[in-house]
DNA sequence: GTATGTGCAAACTTTTTGCACTTCG
DNA sequence: CGAAGTGCAAAAAGTTTGCACATAC
């Protein structure tokens, strides 16, 4: 089995991307900072280890993961952006009280989802993708 | 019937605010300006006919009328922040070809995900609302 | 070797803040 | 009149850019 690094170079080098130093720690922070990192929390979580990363990289690397599709941005209400390292189709649980920001997984919505709108056309609009934001208080916040 | 600006004078002054001319415009702009706009989009707008409203002053205003729920903030995959004067529950078609955003109301949709998640609970977590996000591209886009 | 990527610092954009002045009720 | 709101200008926060240098392939 591979380790954890050997994935990453895998991900970035299937894109046609140079697997570089920077591109790896940035994708590992993300897949290690859980909760939906910024690129700040990103920043200051490299530099622990890689101090010398300039945040105009962090930001460019960011971009081009975006763009490849290695990574997600998500929408908040808040005018910062946070990224996510989950690709496949998912939902957010969004904290009222805090900036948590929890994955939610739900194949069955999905499905419901999918099926009501193959009924529902939008007339001049095609459809790509849906994405439920679910906004709540979690007991813990 | 009442005029536009008497039921814009009246929504302020029923949440308790102070009916300032700053205020009344902010609004109206909102409500013409129908594509959500942003803060800055709104700040051009009323400089047409109020030329000395001040940057800082757009977004104080835009705050409050957060707060008090008489516009609401939407989310964009960008980092600007875009404004929405409808307050009712609803949900928005994102153009993935420009930065159209456009309001979709759908009751039945609402209900679908009311009894979804009614015998879906979170352990938890204290679901408040839900909004879908549908991303697609207008054919005129 | 060469196209691609990075570091750095400066600039830019969007939003926030502090405080004196003004206005609504 | 007094509490609440505004104007202004400066600063903060987040992000982008340009260019010389460095590196992956």
């Amino acid at each position: 089995m591979k380790t954890s690094i050997e994935h990453i170079r895998d991900k970035i080098s299937k894109k046609g991307l140079k697997v570089t130093p920077q591109r790896i720690c940035i994708l590992e922070a993300i897949y290690d900072l859980d909760n939906h990192p910024t690129a700040d929390n990103i920043t200051e979580y490299i530099r622990e280890t890689h101090p010398n990363i300039a945040t105009g990289t962090v930001y460019k690397v960011l971009e081009t993961l975006v763009e490849n599709n290695l990574i997600k941005k998500v929408k908040t209400d808040r005018d910062i952006m946070r990224y996510d390292g989950i690709i496949e189709a998912h939902h957010h649980l969004y904290c009222s009280e805090c900036d948590l920001i929890e994955d939610y997984m739900d194949h069955e919505l999905d499905e419901l989802l999918k099926d009501y709108f193959k009924k529902k056309k939008f007339p001049g609009f095609k459809l790509e993708d849906i994405v439920v934001q679910i906004r709540g208080t979690f007991d813990k916040c």
